[in-house]
DNA sequence: TCTGGGGTCCTAGGACCC
DNA sequence: TCTGGGGTCCTAGGACCC
């Protein structure tokens, strides 16, 4: 069997852990630059918010409900999903953490020595008291059907924040009341699809013959319809190195200037360089991409991207950031207001051996490595960007995103903890 | 005035080989 | 009436996830 462990509004639940005051009242957590709704309370989907909704076209109800809005800060949300796996794998052999705010639980064995149902409860129960966040716990032989569990138990206050799907039974209940375009692995074009052929709910889907599937869809849907029949086959093994890395923002405001449009490339290709040494990984090519607003119709489009190959894979701050200038310069017309920008590093290997390249223009390779980690151990000291290129800049600029409601970093910066007044 | 960011996997089709 | 057969590799785009 396994579990699924899902917090319930993560994002919300832990700004409320900082913010005591805001139990019950209606809370939302913004995209990146201040833009939409990405996280909510079911107060404020109770007063008519969604998910997605573009916050300056709800204005009059967050006003007039005194919603709580916080900025996204990634940062204080992984910090809190680090302390979460932590307990949960404390007391579980095998966790894999699926996102930031779910993981799934091996169970495999654990039924000859526990009830599983309250095994789990009182690991959420202990989640809840050591980090002040409430999840919500499905079990079941297959991870799809997991997922399904952890819904019910959210939503039906009876489960007391698990739900055990373990016979043919309670499975197809389950599937019988479960919305369909909820099922995981469904998307907007499945349903419509699924609709298409007359199937509207998770138990008529599951009990179609496996030949009909075969001959409608792909390899994804019978998976899913594998799953819903208790089989498990999705395999959600952790990758450890990603195979394409990218820092993309929106601007707070429209830039038209190369210098501002650099300053916005160094900064995400100087992020990407970190994430990769991080992972211990080299990319082959980096990506630059420039774009207009695209909600302005009233003024003229543009976007485009540029390529650039290393003769040798590289995870060299300065090699990627001067390549990315280079795409840069290339692309840019300087009668276009841009809105957004990003850099993609791929072709991404393990940065050892190094497979040297005869026509390598960095000389000097190993002593540029002990450069970049000389670097890194500093910023990872003194704070991040600590030491940075000079193109990056360091004055507020205009394409800087927005972030006007951001809590501290209360986990993470001695700076921001949190100030306790007696 | 104002509309997110970062990933994975699968497949069809093109280009190429003998 | 008729046009060979059997492969591999790469890539763009679609669909999905959080």
């Amino acid at each position: 069997m396994i579990a699924l462990v899902d917090a319930n509004s993560f994002f919300c639940s832990v700004e409320k852990v900082f913010h005591p005051g805001l139990e019950g009242k209606p809370t939302c957590v913004l995209s990146s630059n201040d833009g939409c709704i990405v996280a909510l309370t079911p107060e404020a989907k109770a007063i008519g918010l969604h998910r997605g909704d573009p916050i300056f076209k709800v204005k009059d109800i967050v006003e007039r409900n005194k919603v709580a809005i916080f900025s996204t800060n990634m940062q204080l949300y992984a910090a809190m999903s680090k302390r979460i796996v932590n307990i949960l794998r404390s007391s579980v052999e095998k966790v894999e953490q699926y996102s930031v705010d779910e993981s799934f639980v091996y169970l495999d064995g654990y039924e000859k020595h526990y009830n599983l149902e309250d095994y789990m409860r009182k690991l959420i129960q202990k989640v809840k008291l050591y980090t002040d966040i409430p999840t919500s716990c499905g079990i079941a032989p297959s991870k799809t059907l997991a997922k399904m569990g952890s819904k019910f138990a959210k939503q039906y206050k009876g489960y007391n924040g698990v739900c055990l799907i373990d016979t043919d039974e309670k499975r197809r209940k389950a599937l019988e009341i479960f919305d369909l375009a909820d099922v995981w692995g469904i998307g907007r074009r499945t349903f419509e699809k699924l609709n298409y052929y007359g199937i509207h709910s998770a138990l008529e889907l599951a009990d179609k013959k496996e030949s009909w599937i075969r001959s409608h869809f792909n390899k994804p849907m019978l998976q899913t319809w594998m799953e819903l029949n208790g089989v498990p086959c999705i395999d959600t093994t952790e990758v450890k190195q990603r195979q394409t890395i990218c820092t993309s923002r929106s601007f707070g405001d429209m830039v038209g200037d190369l210098t501002s449009l650099k300053a916005s490339i160094a900064n995400f290709a100087s992020s990407c360089a970190n994430k990769l040494r991080g992972q211990h990984s080299v990319a082959g090519s980096v990506t630059v991409f420039i774009a207009s607003n695209y909600f302005r119709e009233d003024l003229e489009q543009y976007s485009n991207g540029a390529t650039f190959n290393f003769a040798t894979p590289t995870s060299d701050t300065l090699e990627i950031t001067n390549a990315a200038m280079m795409l840069l310069e290339s692309m840019y017309r300087n009668d276009i207001r841009y809105k957004r920008s990003g850099v993609i590093l791929s072709d991404i290997h393990n940065d050892l051996p190094i497979q040297q390249n005869l026509f390598d223009e960095v000389k000097n390779r190993m002593d540029r490595r002990k450069l970049m980690a000389a670097i890194d151990n500093l910023n990872q000291r003194y704070g991040v960007k600590s030491i940075r290129l000079g193109i990056e800049g360091t004055e507020k600029q205009a394409w800087h995103v927005k972030s006007e409601h951001r809590s501290g970093n209360y986990l993470t910066d001695i700076t921001e903890i949190l100030t306790i007044k007696v």
